[in-house]
DNA sequence: ATTACGTATGTTATCGATAACATCGTAGAC
DNA sequence: GTCTACGATGTTATCGATAACATACGTAAT
């Protein structure tokens, strides 16, 4: 069934019922209200990948992120699609698995798709997607990082210096013999930001740094449960393990609840990013404050910003920090 | 940049270039090394627009989850991308953010851009989706329950079974004042049916429900620790409390650990989904199993059989059970 | 009364790839 | 050596909506 049928059936042009379903457009009330009817009756829905081919607007943005399963970024996906739903526009989901060339790839299949802006989680990027991304014309935005050579716009935070920020703060608190635990491969340049920022810290009150991984990203709750062991082989010493996110953290704490080990106490744990878990577990998690879904509204706002920005000439690329600071709870906790 | 360009270059017609791109037509393979030289010379993306408008095939699938946050629908959501990538198909996914209404608008938007197959979590639907997905006359599945009179396709398990087996195996160890707690709201098909198999599991043991309630889905973390709350003023008895899913129920572990009261002994508590946290958790919680990836991956395979079929004829509608047995675990063990 | 303009609608061309059909050459069969 | 068949490529029509332009009519301004 085509807008020809529909048109047909009420004596009209189709051109009229592509008007009809506009709201902007002017059409007599009458002949709206007549056009609607007969497609509620008729369970039309019009073709919209004609309708993109030829108003050459395709209605949607796409965003990659490294882990659906990650709660961080589905929350900023959710707040990004309804702040894209206000402007009727639908959101394209990719997941790249922390690996640049599926993103790489998945670029090229969401560009062919001619999406009307493309936001990136991931920070390191295949070389190769810059030029297709140029040449697409489109707003890009990178978010949950400030990297160092932006693409375009950017929502994020310096992932290092809130790494670092809170491991000063530990220290300040009268911690020195901690032990960072985090991601191995350095493709998540989230998490060698973070290990970074971790490093410069210790240096900067003249502590040695201590490292220990997990496999690959994403550090899940198990990894954490695992990675107790991989600490305490490597710096049988430590009294804190700085983890390289919450649920990573979690793992950690169960372990050692496992083995009868008071936290704090025995051992403290910090994570990063206040996933909900965060604030729930017993103890409550040291960690670092990110508002993920304020990152996604913030995205949204500037694809609405790139769009008036077109028609007014001048895209200007926006750098739109967001905080990222040390929130210090039970987990870390000094005996009082 | 269109095909026509790559074309004029190499002095041959775009049909020949577009033939270049699909790896089952024949074209010399000098041709074929020629086109796609120039395709990365240029930086060419083909517009898959035109291409789905011509071949009327979109090159997609929709699925619809109540909640991406949930990250049992997330790992759903991972594998049935999974499979479909394999068929060179990319999954849009849409939010319901469990409300019919938005299920409904967004069923209507995604048939707009004519997927392949569409894939549905909620399993109470808004009347009005049915004749639109009738006329779009492509493979739908539902996914996470057993609908009692389904549309098409079926991947998912008895909810209100598997509670019911749960809360028996629970009564079988000894408990008998086990209140329930879950969401208020019936929209949530899947957690009424949890409920009704609390309520079958309670009435077959001759002993009353107890109900308590929760606002609206999602049921988190944050909402368990409040629930303790609710689920004390009502049944003070209480020695199990019976959660809708998993992370409700690490929230109600929290609180009684807050307290100070122990888990178990002071209070059991039991969960749905097993969710890692549920593994990991000090102590580990007692759920219905339920593997979130073999629904994704064998919806991604009913697609695929439905293509088949489809050639064949006869696409006959196909019921695909998967197990949700229960586990108990330490948060209900009985003091030895 | 006439011009001008705006509203409601129709007509035609177009978006870019691909299906369907047409053509040409050449390798192999007899 | 001629015929057949198929591999490689070109040509044309098409997918369905919409932009751009065209038209018709009514109303307000002069």
């Amino acid at each position: 069934m085509r807008m020809q049928d529909i048109a047909r059936r009420l004596g009209i042009s189709a051109m009229t019922v592509s008007r009809a379903l506009k709201s902007d457009s002017s059409v007599a009330p009458a002949t709206r209200a007549a056009v609607l009817k007969a497609i509620e009756e008729l369970g039309y829905v019009p073709n919209q990948i004609a309708g993109s081919l030829s108003s050459s607007r395709s209605g949607f943005a796409a965003i990659l992120v490294p882990s659906l399963n990650n709660p961080h970024f589905s929350e900023t996906v959710l707040a990004l699609g309804n702040a894209l739903h206000d402007r009727t526009m639908q959101l394209l989901i990719g997941n790249t698995d922390y690996d640049r060339h599926k993103e790489a790839e998945l670029v090229r299949a969401f560009l062919a798709r001619k999406p009307e802006a493309i936001i990136l989680t991931s920070d390191g990027h295949d070389p190769r997607i810059l030029p297709m991304l140029a040449k697409a014309k489109i707003p890009v935005i990178e978010i949950w990082d400030l990297p160092a050579r932006p693409i375009q716009h950017v929502v994020g935070f310096s992932n290092q210096l809130a790494m670092r920020g809170l491991i000063a703060a530990l220290i300040g608190e009268g911690y020195s013999r901690i032990t960072y635990l985090g991601e191995a491969d350095d493709a998540d340049t989230r998490g060698a930001s973070r290990r970074l920022g971790y490093c410069e810290a210790m240096a900067a009150a003249g502590l040695a740094p201590r490292l220990c991984s997990i496999g690959r990203p994403p550090a899940t709750m198990s990894d954490g449960e695992r990675g107790l062991e991989t600490v305490l082989a490597a710096y049988p010493d430590t009294e804190l393990v700085a983890c390289v996110s919450d649920p990573l953290a979690f793992g950690v704490i169960a372990a050692c609840q496992r083995r009868g080990w008071a936290v704090p106490g025995r051992m403290a744990v910090s994570g990063f990013g206040d996933f909900e878990i965060a604030r729930i577990a017993v103890p409550a998690i040291t960690t670092v404050q990110i508002d993920a879904g304020q990152i996604g509204r913030e995205a949204g706002a500037i694809i609405g910003e790139a769009f008036k920005a077109r028609r007014d000439a001048m895209p200007a690329a926006i750098i739109r920090p967001v905080p990222a600071l040390p929130c210090l709870r039970a987990s870390t906790a000094k005996a009082g």
